[in-house]
DNA sequence: TTGTAGGCGTTATCAA
DNA sequence: TTGATAACGCCTACAA
């Protein structure tokens, strides 16, 4: 059995609550008294249990970091960022895996596993609008997405139609008209993806162009493979494109692939955009002209609002953080 | 607050025992209090306080994972698969990220954090075989990688040499002869990286190929930009060279990019080879001939050997464990 | 500046 | 089959 701060106290002739002063930082320690609980400390090997302090404490100093799945690259990047900002806040930080189904999204909320956490960093994306109400929670909770999905619980978004105009706007600049667009799905409401499609297609309406929805490439879920099937749909509906809009970085590989693999030359044929600039978009071939959505400010902007949630009694304004983005012109657009 | 296990007791008008037991699934509880109990229960939307039972249970139901980082494909693959079987066997993964770094690995086996878990699976690469001393920890722990670090410590491991061995033997039977190696460092011992180099240069050896140590590129870190950078490195020395093995995936693709930025076809002029199997070399252009390691296999045993160590009594026999590979020859070495 | 008493919510022991 | 009671190890009063 590992020493208890009861052992430490004995050892070195002063009371529990002495050792906890110490071990806690606490003022008002004599520096005898602190040197002579400290080497008790060193002695015995003591190590503070945390199942006991957290009891005692009513906190866990644990946040949940809900996302779709690590293996996804924006995903894996998003969650160092979170773990980053919780750590300079002192917590430790639980990663939770939805696969991005509704099912498992709605369970995160009110799983066990949850009450392990003294609050929750969700990213769903498989929650519809009339899950709302589910997400009245009473626990501290941040939102990462957009803040149709349920007023009232703060959230941190991306500008995603802005930033889906800027890349329109570079396609249009580099004289792209026939934009398609790899990854969209069917499902309504202000999802990541409709939001930059919406972009896209507001930017090319402002400039006169029309859209082709046979343009349009279909995908369930946002990976490489289902990004090489959606492009493979549109290149087989025999439709003439001079540019790809991936909805995120991994999609616009799967498509840079395909294209690929059709013979088709890019940027000469078709210039290919994605969105996240995750490191491999840096090194690919060609590399890849993306938007950069601020992956480091929403991570900090989410636990800062979350651990104020924490440290305040009752429940927050529902507050809202747009991150700023910044486009990056690579190879696979230029010229 | 929200409702404890007397609360519920109270409203069923049973003792909290039997709450206990009822909520824990134990036997000898009739129908009817069973009933009646789980009644109060969703009365009073009661949920179990963690920091409670694991102060009484003496464990907390958590596994500690320590990785260098989750952004490096390869860890956020094998990540997934921890955490999948983990869930398997009831036990929740904390990640822990340590960049890689001798001193921050250090820092794992001591920290607050770490006790927060029943146990640690341990992915090192920093530390050396004098650190050997401090891997005897008084908890549960399984390695991820080569015994020799610390006999006595359960490991798993990869066929790191035999499945270099693989990738060399297939680079000779497609005629390549002269083969730059992309990572290696110079740490002695035996890390993933010197066994894999080990591994390629004995089979070169045995099928008569000298080998000229200008082919062999430095990286500190096992990254895109270290790959580009070793690959940079060598081409800068003007030797000639017909393939490249990159020691893992990332660092193949960091080589590629280069090779092709300095008009080098892949496989035409250089064939290229990793190790990993990381899903982005499945849609690189042109896609990686590489080797999976036998990643799930490595979660579940690694999962596996620790919790059996975990219910067992005492420390476990040092068992060790390694996981079968495959070869994926695709497009950078085809012909 | 330090000590004592009581409680945090669960589980284990042992009777009943 | 169920209940009372004592841990589990720490923290926060309140006292000294």
């Amino acid at each position: 059995m590992s020493a208890t701060m009861r052992d430490v106290a004995r050892l070195a002739g002063v009371s529990v609550k002495t050792v906890s002063n110490v071990v806690n930082d606490f003022p008002y320690v004599s520096e005898r008294t602190r040197a002579r609980v400290l080497a008790a400390i060193a002695e015995l090997g003591y190590r503070m249990n945390f199942s006991a302090r957290n009891l005692s404490l009513g906190r866990t100093g644990m946040l949940a970091l809900a996302v779709p799945e690590l293996r996804l690259p924006y995903f894996a990047e998003l969650a160092d960022a979170v773990i980053a900002a919780a750590a300079e806040r002192g917590y430790t930080v639980l990663i939770e895996q939805t696969g991005g189904v509704r099912e498992r999204e709605l369970a995160v909320l009110t799983s066990d596993r949850r009450r392990m956490t003294d609050g929750l960093i969700f990213s769903p994306i498989g929650l519809r609008a009339a899950d709302g109400a589910q997400l009245d929670v009473d626990y501290p909770m941040v939102l990462l997405g957009e803040r149709a999905l349920h007023a009232g619980v703060p959230h941190v978004a991306m500008a995603n139609a802005e930033a889906a105009r800027a890349v329109a706007g570079h396609l249009l600049s580099v004289g792209r008209r026939r934009i398609a667009v790899v990854g969209s799905s069917d499902e309504p409401g202000p999802s990541a993806g409709s939001l930059r499609t919406r972009g896209l297609l507001d930017t090319l309406a402002a400039a006169g162009v029309t859209h082709d929805p046979a343009l349009v490439g279909e995908a369930l879920e946002w990976t490489r493979a289902a990004g090489a099937a959606a492009m493979r749909q549109v290149l087989d509906r025999g439709v003439e494109f001079d540019a790809v809009f991936g909805l995120n970085d991994v999609l616009a590989l799967g498509a840079m692939r395909v294209l690929y693999e059709r013979g088709l030359r890019v940027p000469q044929d078709v210039a290919v955009a994605g969105f996240d600039d995750i490191e491999d978009g840096r090194f690919s071939r060609p590399s890849l002209t993306t938007v950069e959505p601020g992956k480091a400010e929403i991570a900090g902007s989410a636990v800062a609002l979350l651990v104020e949630h924490l440290t305040t009694t009752g429940p927050g304004p529902g507050a809202s953080v747009v991150a700023g983005f910044r486009l990056h012109v690579r190879e696979s657009t230029a010229g």
